[in-house]
DNA sequence: CCGAAGTTGTCTAGATCTCTAGATAACTTC
DNA sequence: GAAGTTATCTAGAGATCTAGACAACTTCGG
């Protein structure tokens, strides 16, 4: 391990991570000891307080626990998976590892949403509905979502989607029951402060950013969806199709 | 901006990080004026010579580009967009903005892989063969990427690849044509210290991972590619099947 | 069972890096 | 010319890392 760098990591952040990518590249099982920590200060050529730091961190996110006199071993965790396809929906594709749940922030119609959103959309000034919302397995937050909505296609989706629980639940009491993914992007990024919070994330996580646009039958645009997975938590999956 | 949390990140890291992102989310169009330093130290709730840190380093990675008197503007900058589908080639994808190249680093004949890969390439105690390389596109590094091979299937591929330039090529060469996308799927996390190095980034980078699975027509596995995309170069495009 | 070796937990002190603070210099814009 | 903006500098406070030590516990071999 070199030594400071201008990076703006400490030092221990750095092992944090690579550390991190040890366990989770090589699919370290749950009880998979580390190396301890003299032997981590040697192999990384800092002191073993530095260390301490690291595996404090990874701690404090339950990825290791550390037992003294023993050593530090690696926790129960696991790596969800999501499914990226033409009909696919979270509660399908997450849902199935465990209860799943969404939770609305906040909402808003936008008579003037952003050009980007309003082009997406073939808005031609019409408003959007802009709904703000964090989704959970478990309890465990696993991704901050941002939708925009055609307004005039969903009236009072808000309500309905405090009532469903869910958006597919709130589409379907309005009477969507189809819709198709038209598009979809994944780019990689660090979490802001704000989605860190939010998803119980160390500040400069990474976040895989998904941006979807959902269409209804016939083509005309439905839903753009900006979904930021913790990429600590959520894989993704591409669905490819078997016909050849 | 909060203040120093214990987060291993420096305070500077974490403002030239949200400024990357207002930059590329927002989607700033190169020459598009940043707030002035004084304005951006208010806002963070920093000193300007932290500011200061944080837009040295996004120049350092050319960025933005600061002018005295005048103001600290977006650079020139794209972000390639990688396609996703069942027979997308990397030079098919990516060529097209620009000079597309491949270096091979390193190649080996693996008698005995990793359980995991010997396992999805249905190895039977075969011998896999291992490239590493790194792709460009006009001279900027975009990915790193490991591929394994079922070594009987490819004799003298890293000779191949070496006088084609792809692999493309290289596996045209060797009268393989025809090979379908399996499977993929996307994660994301901090580079190593040597993948930055290799792709030029700055330490603690987020990478998007790549693992993808191709087969020969009837289903037999070929290669599994560990990719590791530049996640401030590259956007992902996953291919959507247009049939309903 | 006991002692030695190994491992994590905790602490103090000093060196080094980061951030704040404030100032002056050099340039641009109006 | 005034105001605004980036560039550079010095100094001090606070955070991080190194260094070393001792404490509390586990594991293993005799």
């Amino acid at each position: 391990m070199q030594s400071r760098s201008p990076s703006g990591y400490s030092t221990w952040r750095l092992i944090a991570e690579e550390l991190r990518r040890q366990i989770v590249d090589g699919a370290s099982a749950p009880g998979t000891k580390l190396p301890s920590e003299n032997d981590l200060a040697e192999r990384f050529g800092v002191h073993r307080n530095t260390v301490r730091q690291a595996i404090a961190a990874l701690t404090a996110e339950q990825l290791v626990v550390s037992r003294r006199g023993s050593g530090t071993f690696v926790a129960d965790h696991t790596v969800l998976v999501h499914r990226i396809g033409t009909r696919t929906r979270l509660s399908d594709s997450l849902g199935k590892s465990g209860k799943a749940s969404a939770r609305l922030l906040d909402w808003a119609l936008e008579p003037e949403p952003p050009a980007h959103i309003a082009e997406r959309l073939q808005l031609s000034g019409r408003s959007a509905l802009r709904l703000e919302s964090i989704r959970s397995v478990n309890g465990v937050p696993i991704s901050r979502v941002t939708q925009w909505y055609v307004a005039e296609f969903v009236p009072r989706l808000p309500e309905h989607f405090k009532a469903e629980g869910t958006i597919t639940g709130a589409l379907r009491a309005l009477g969507i029951e189809d819709y198709v993914r038209v598009s979809t992007t994944v780019g990689g990024r660090h979490a802001t402060a704000e989605e860190a919070a939010e998803l119980l994330l160390p500040a400069g996580s990474v976040v895989l950013v998904v941006r979807a646009l959902d269409a209804l039958p016939g083509g005309t645009p439905l839903q753009l969806g900006i979904t930021r997975f913790a990429a600590s938590r959520v894989e993704l999956d591409v669905e490819h199709s078997t016909s050849v």
